[in-house]
DNA sequence: CAACTCAGCTTACAACTGTTCGCTAATTTA
DNA sequence: TAAATTAGCGAACAGTTGTAAGCTGAGTTG
C-alpha cells in the first residue's frame, strides 16, 4: 500500500472514530483529542499528523454531515419525481435519514446550538443550503412571490428540524407519530402560506391566477 | 445575619456565577465545578456543602429558567388584554426577554439539544409547559379543536424558539427584522390551522367522514 | 543502493479536573 | 455557659488533558 494511500485511511479513521464517540451523550467540544486517538487506534502525537486541532476535525465532520444531508435531498427528490407528495415524502425521508445516521444527524443538531461559534456558523451554513434549495422548489411548484416561499421554506426547515430532534429522543414506536404531526405542521404552513398569498394578490388585482395544487 | 440566610447567599452567589459562566461559548457541561467556586468566591470544596453534584446545580438552573419563561408568559398575555394582537405582542415579548436575559434563554436552547439527557428533559417540560399554555390560549381564542390548536401551538413554540436561537447569534440591528419574519410565519401557521379546521368542518356536514387532501 | 521523507511511536511535562480528609471558627442549641 | 453543629477552608490524591521533543522504520526518490 502507498504511503498516501495509507495515510488516507488512517485519516478516515480517525473521522469515523470520532463520529462513532458522538453517541447519545457527547459533543464535539466533549470529546478529548486523545479519546479519539483511543478510539482510532493510534497514538494521540499521531493525530497531528492528520489535523491540526479538534477544531480542524470538528470543521471536517460537519462539512462531511453537511454532505450527507445534500445527498439526501437528492434521494428525497427523485422519490417525489415517481410519485407521492411533496411532504409526505420530504418527511419520511428526512426520518428514515436520521434513523439511519443517527450520529450525524446529532451532531448538526448539537453544534447549531453548541458552544463554538465556528461550528453554529459552519452548520448554519448548510441549513441554509437546505432552505434555499427548498424554497427554489416550492417557487417552482407553486405560484407563489419568492418572498413568502423563502418565508413558508424557512418554516418548514425549522419544523423539520425540531421535529428531528425529538425523533431522536423518542423511542422507535413513537417516530411514526412523529412523523404525521410534522407533516399536518407542515401542511398548516403550506396552506398559510397559500391563503396569504392569495390574500395579497386579490388586494393587488382581482384576478385569482395564483393556484395552489399543494402536491 | 442567621447562618440560614448567609447559606441561602452564597447558594445564590453560586448560581448566579454558574449563570455569568453560560456565556456566548459555554455550556452546564462545559464549566466545571473549579470554575462555579472560583467564580462564586469560595473554596471548591464548599461548592459540596450546596449541592451534591455539578448536575444537581444544572437541573436547579435549567428550573430558574423555566420559571422566568413562565413569567414572561404572564407578563405577555397582560399586554395582550391591553390591545396589540396576539402574535405582535408575544414575539415582540419573546425577543425583549432573550436580549434582556441572553442567558437564560441560550441555556435552555443550548440544553435542549445538549449531551445530559437529563438536562434536555427538564428543558423538555419546561417548553411542554409552553406548548400547552398556547395551546389553551388558542381554544379558547379561536373555535378551533383541541387537536389542531396543539398541532398549531407546537408549531409557534417551535418556530419562536428557533428565531429566538437566530436572534442570539445575529446583530441587534438584525433583530427587528428576525421578528418580523417570525411573525409572518405564525401568521402562516395560523392560517393554515384555521383554513385546515374550516375544511374538516365542511367535510363532517357533508359526508361524516375526515379525509385528508392536503397533500 | 544510498539518501531522504515522514507517519506513527514513546516519553515527558505542566495544567487542570473532581473529590477525600481533617481542621477552624462562628452560630445554634440545650 | 458548655456542647453541638456546620459553612467554609487548605492540602493532597489520582486521573485526565493538550502538546513538545526526539526516535524508529518503512516507503519514496535520486
Amino acid at each position: 500500500m502507498s504511503r498516501q494511500e495509507q495515510k488516507q485511511k488512517t485519516r478516515q479513521s480517525i473521522i469515523l472514530a470520532a463520529f462513532s464517540l458522538l453517541d447519545d451523550n457527547r459533543s464535539l467540544s466533549a470529546i478529548s483529542l486523545r479519546e479519539v486517538a483511543r478510539a482510532a487506534g493510534i497514538a494521540p502525537t499521531s493525530f497531528y499528523r492528520h489535523f491540526k486541532d479538534m477544531d480542524e476535525l470538528g470543521l471536517t465532520l460537519v462539512d462531511e454531515a453537511g454532505l450527507a444531508l445534500r445527498q439526501l435531498m437528492r434521494q428525497a427528490r427523485s422519490r417525489i419525481d415517481s410519485g407521492g407528495g411533496v411532504i409526505d415524502t420530504s418527511v419520511d425521508t428526512f426520518i428514515e435519514f436520521i434513523c439511519a445516521n443517527a450520529n450525524v444527524f446529532r451532531l448538526l443538531l448539537r453544534e447549531h446550538t453548541g458552544t463554538s461559534a465556528a461550528y453554529r456558523m459552519a452548520v448554519l451554513r448548510e441549513i441554509q443550503h437546505f432552505v434555499e434549495e427548498l424554497a427554489d422548489y416550492i417557487v417552482e411548484r407553486q405560484a407563489i412571490d419568492h418572498g413568502i416561499a423563502s418565508l413558508q421554506s424557512e418554516s418548514m426547515v425549522r419544523l423539520v428540524f425540531s421535529a428531528g430532534a425529538e425523533t431522536l429522543e423518542a423511542e422507535p414506536s413513537m417516530r411514526s407519530e412523529i412523523g404525521r404531526r410534522v407533516k399536518a405542521q407542515l401542511r398548516f404552513v403550506q396552506l398559510g402560506a397559500a391563503a396569504y398569498s392569495e390574500r395579497m394578490s386579490h388586494h393587488k388585482n382581482r384576478s385569482g391566477v395564483t393556484r395552489n395544487e399543494a402536491r
